[in-house]
DNA sequence: TGCAAGTTTTTTATCGATATTTTTTGTAAA
DNA sequence: TTTACAAAAAATATCGATAAAAAACTTGCA
């Protein structure tokens, strides 16, 4: 009985509390409902997300570890801080292990690979071309084509720090996703997809590159409005 | 009188109990006092570290996400595996990131970056031109000039993931050290040195690769060894 | 008014206890 | 013997309580 009701409760692939925290901690931060800064009392947070004390701390503990959440010695948890150096950084990182983990799936990449891609592709066009674009459905579809694309490569330190990145850069690109997209987007993933299948290595890394640093072009003109919006506020 | 006592005890920047624990774990496990696979029962750590459950689990929980530990779901800690695979994937991942540090050490550095990759090469020279060389003050020398070298890189993320890499690869190298080191270490950290001191980005490049490709290399070898001999006995 | 020392309140970090889950052990039937 | 099941033991994950630290708030004095 006890375990039904575990069943139902459970999120995703959380076996235990720490890791029900630990999920929706992180997501509510990428999805910017834990403003940057803002500080994080445990004492509050039981409430909110309806764990214990020790459950949460350890989840804080590991966002800490991913960086999405600052510790300071005696003084508790804050949401990590954002900045326009900070994405500038993220982005570049993210170009240089996106770009490795690209060459190396297009190198071993098998039939399964190629028709993932081409799967993936075609329903993030659906949702592309579709009139009521839902950000959150175009997030999942466009994450899981981004995921098809490096699905060749073998490497766990690089998919662990990809990862990492590509969430990083997710809660930037989530602050910046009131403004419509203007970009020809389609044309670019088209781009990504047929360097791809035509295994042409430099095609795809100078496709990625120019991919990830227009959304990071357009992020940062968003984020740098909002920036002098607070200050001219305050 | 409290505060003195805990000044004492306090070991480097470890301003609570998880992080002496997240310390203290850590480097027993880069230095192969806690054993590849080996279940870590909170109980039994308790008494060895002193600590209580919830540090020690704040502790593991952070260790986790660096890749130092696995977790699983209601079945507790252990210590992360090693495998060759794991030592290659590594090697390949801390080229990738200590080659693109350099450049951008190589790139931004000032006459400060410059003296220090003179001068804790020096120390390095000391050490490795000495009779009896520590092991551990090796440890610490090389750390310093290889961190000397990249000290001009600005990415906060770079940094953070090769502080990743560069304990996970020590952990290998720890457990192959028992072997005498037979190649010219000090040829290969002099040319590093005159490459990065001459601002040549490419033959830096070239030299840490094949600098940490040697070390890696030798530690394979021994790697193989030992899980040879593990096969042999069971 | 402005500042500084002391006091209260809030918050954090930690411990001990408990319920739940997993592993081990023991026992009987095939 | 082996296998299957049940009971016991161990270990985990979690909660509530407490001690310690930091922040906020007085209050006294120049």
């Amino acid at each position: 009985m006890a375990r039904t009701y575990n069943d139902q409760t459970e999120q995703n692939g959380a076996k235990t509390l720490s890791d029900q925290a630990y999920l929706q901690l992180r997501s509510d931060i990428i999805h910017g409902e834990l403003l940057p800064d803002e500080k994080l009392r445990i004492e509050h947070l039981r409430g909110e997300y309806g764990v214990g004390a020790s459950p949460l701390r350890e989840a804080l503990s590991r966002l800490t570890a991913d960086g999405f959440v600052t510790a300071e010695g005696q003084r508790g948890f804050r949401v990590a801080p954002m900045s326009e150096e900070d994405l500038a950084d993220i982005t570049r990182m993210r170009i240089l292990l996106e770009k490795q983990a690209l060459s190396q799936s297009i190198e071993h990449g098998d039939d399964a690979w190629e028709s993932r891609i081409v799967a993936t592709f075609y329903q993030l066009e659906k949702v592309e071309e579709s009139e009521a674009r839902d950000p959150a459905e175009w997030e999942i579809r466009n994450h899981d084509f981004h995921e098809a694309l490096i699905a060749g490569c073998t490497s766990k330190w690089l998919r662990r720090f990809y990862g990492i990145l590509y969430d990083q850069h997710k809660r930037y690109r989530n602050i910046a996703l009131s403004t419509e997209i203007p970009r020809d987007l389609h044309q670019e993933h088209e781009e990504l997809r047929n360097a791809a299948l035509a295994r042409d290595t430099k095609r795809a890394c100078d496709a990625i590159e120019q991919h990830i640093m227009r959304t990071a072009e357009i992020t940062l003109k968003v984020l740098r409005e909002e920036t002098r919006r607070e200050q001219e506020i305050a």
